[in-house]
DNA sequence: ATCATTTGACCAAT
DNA sequence: ATTGGTCAAATGAT
């Protein structure tokens, strides 16, 4: 994947969070947030600068001459300003440069977070549909969040879920129905497979990395599910996959809530002197 | 009336 | 040219 505009993409959305950010903490009354939601506004954007920062191929003047505006081909901005007297059909990007995950279960999952279905597609070479879900909240709170649906097998009934990106609403899931392989009555498989940009640990690093075979409850499924082995791992894991690279090592199964103390304690190892080239932290 | 789903069209990627 | 992802008008559900 062209790393370039992975980072690109993370500029784009810290800029967003910025911007956000001194909305709700502007004078701009109407807009004012509780200091709940400031609160999160601020994680957002400390997890964009810290992915940023992460991402160390690249150095830090790099980062920040990312963060100068440019009338760069930002397509979508292109497209708002474009479409907003004219209609938006087609105007989007098809690839997106967020993380995907995928599950296997016997029934379409209910994860607790608002979904909405834009589009139902007919696949080459698949039996059923593949269904099209966005997070309800895209549009009130921007959250990228989408997934795709897709019934792979008859019987006994199996569907493939695909997540792509984090949620970044305030829609936090039902606790009671948050998705769970321990308890929830429908979730029976566990097959997960990352797709991302971080380096691939070996087995001897990650021993409980294992091909998709191990963990498959059924062999047939993962003959069907050809995924590169290059570039994505098999996980028995949460639904919220974790970004961090070197901690995967020792936390593949860390629950939902780990991410936001994870992603604390991320933002305390980052040196601030470096952080600071990236952002103003006022909080 | 409002919100969600359906579905054909549109467009980017291959 | 084909395929898959998204949009948005039409339609349905509440």
């Amino acid at each position: 994947m062209d790393n370039r505009k992975v980072l690109e993409e993370l500029v784009r959305g810290h800029e967003f969070a910025t911007q956000l950010r001194l909305l709700i903490n502007g004078k701009d009354e109407s807009a004012k947030a509780t200091p709940f939601v400031q609160s999160l506004a601020k994680n957002v954007l400390r997890s964009f600068t810290n992915t940023l920062f992460f991402l160390d191929k690249y150095p830090s003047y790099e980062l920040s001459n990312l963060f100068t505006p440019t009338k760069s081909e930002d397509s979508q901005e292109n497209c708002q300003s474009l479409t907003s007297f004219k209609n938006r059909r087609g105007c989007y990007k098809r690839k997106r440069n967020t993380q995907e995950w995928e599950k296997v279960s016997e029934a379409p999952i209910v994860d607790g977070h608002h979904w909405r279905k834009y589009g139902q597609k007919e696949i080459l070479k698949a039996k059923y549909s593949r269904n099209y879900y966005r997070c309800t909240h895209k549009y009130d709170q921007n959250c990228q969040a989408t997934k795709q649906e897709q019934r792979i097998q008859e019987d006994p009934p199996l569907y493939k879920t695909t997540y792509f990106g984090r949620h970044t609403c305030n829609d936090l899931p039902n606790s009671e129905i948050i998705l769970d392989s321990n308890h929830s009555p429908f979730d029976t498989s566990i097959l997960l497979s990352f797709n991302n940009t971080f380096p691939t640990p070996t087995k001897q690093e990650c021993p409980f990395l294992s091909s998709s075979s191990s963990f498959n409850p059924s062999p047939s499924v993962a003959k069907e599910e050809t995924i590169p082995s290059s570039s994505s791992y098999d996980y028995m894991i949460s639904p919220e996959p974790i970004l961090d690279h070197s901690s995967w090592h020792n936390n593949a199964t860390l629950p939902l809530d780990h991410w936001d103390v994870m992603s604390s304690a991320l933002c305390d190892s980052v040196d601030l002197d470096d952080v600071k080239l990236l952002l103003d932290f006022d909080g």
